[in-house]
DNA sequence: GATTGCAAGAATGTCAGACAATCCGCTTGA
DNA sequence: TCAAGCGGATTGTCTGACATTCTTGCAATC
């Protein structure tokens, strides 16, 4: 018999693409706060079945990126300034825990890395693609969590940080905001380098209070 | 025309229904860690079809509660000391955080509930009722996050607890654990009580690092 | 006797189609 | 003008199906 070439180019659309591709239309503000989603429109347009689509709308429901009223289906969940604070306030506990620790432990290959990501962000914060500034500034907390020593508290942080990404990039296009973050950055970066725990501690807490007030009044300016 | 009398009896068994049950299940101990679960038993004894179970089933996967590895299904995950160590440790920086927050702005009518649950808990340590201790002492800690002013410290942790929920049954039935742990939620009420904002981070830093202890020992223990 | 390979069975991943229950907006009638 | 009611749209859920993948037990081989 002839032995099988079954290559299989395409292994069948996997169910976790599907959540991930939502996933980034949420975060790339593709869906207006508050707007429903038609479980029938995304099955189109994603090539996949209801069953299949529901089975990721519950996933991303788990992770509040989206909201599902009984009998009225899934929406963005528009997100209120007091949440927000609450997100930024638990936030600033897990930063600021996270930076005093990475200070004292970060191996030297990261520490590199950590360097290239900022570096990263300096070339984005000098142009104007917001887009590329806030996913710059994005790898560049995720290499300090992702060495902090607690995968949890990485994984907590990765959460909160998705409910909060529809304020990221308009706070990050306020005047001056990319330089100064870029500023605060430097600041824990060298912390962080001098293995100073308490610095770093005290520059993460600054810079997320900055960013705090940046989006408060990017959604003050937006009503 | 006659008044619609359709009473509606069972009103047909919602999804979130669903969730809940096979959360409690999970939180019961009734599946060891890292068995398997069987999508086709679970529908029928839960009396519901795969598309339903399987909605079910990405919510509990979303909230860590269970694993699902493509093709090869849904299953318990098992706990490694590791992972509950960093648990705890965020933990710690939540409830810490809220302890001290809800000293200094619970209300008189919600710090008497807080009394009245810690009495249920001084009952429950006197009995050998683990299953009592665990639930009232759950009962008290969840009056704090909810008067700490914070939602989203308050839902991240109920997450996190519930990951570890495995535990606390075993650690809580070690010897002289119930009433020593009475002694340190008590130094809590009180410090919320007087308002002493610093007493109470102390005493519930100081609960948390003996529940830690006590939680290792029974695992180590339990191998 | 132990190990490897294979084949049957079990379980998952995904789909199509269906139908009742519910909600929303619009028309119609008071 | 406003309220009641009626359709259309949408969700919640089910049944049944089928390909793919994993598991397990058995047989053949070393």
């Amino acid at each position: 018999m002839p032995p099988d070439l079954n290559l299989r180019i395409s292994p069948r659309t996997v169910q976790r693409e599907t959540v991930d591709k939502l996933r980034l239309a949420i975060f790339s503000g593709l869906f207006q706060p508050g707007s429903r989603l038609i479980e029938s429109q995304l099955c189109t347009q994603l090539g996949i079945s209801r069953p299949s689509l529901r089975e990721a709308l519950r996933s991303l429901e788990a992770e509040r990126l989206i909201e599902i009223v009984p009998n009225r289906g899934p929406s963005i969940p528009s997100l209120t300034w007091e949440v927000a604070t609450a997100i930024y306030e638990v936030r600033e506990l897990l930063e600021v825990e996270a930076a005093g620790r990475c200070a004292s432990r970060i191996s030297p290959e990261q520490l590199r890395e950590l360097d290239k990501s900022l570096s990263a962000f300096e070339e984005a914060a000098s142009s104007n693609d917001s887009l590329a500034q806030v996913m710059t500034a994005a790898d560049f907390y995720s290499i300090i969590l992702a060495n902090c020593g607690n995968p949890i508290l990485e994984e907590v942080h990765r959460g909160l940080v998705a409910r909060i990404s529809f304020f990221r990039g308009r706070s990050m296009s306020l005047d001056g905001r990319a330089q100064s973050s870029l500023a605060e950055m430097k600041e824990i970066y060298e912390s962080i380098a001098a293995g100073d725990e308490k610095a770093a501690r005290k520059a993460s807490k600054n810079h997320l209070l900055k960013a705090k007030a940046a989006a408060k009044m990017s959604m003050d300016s937006a009503t």
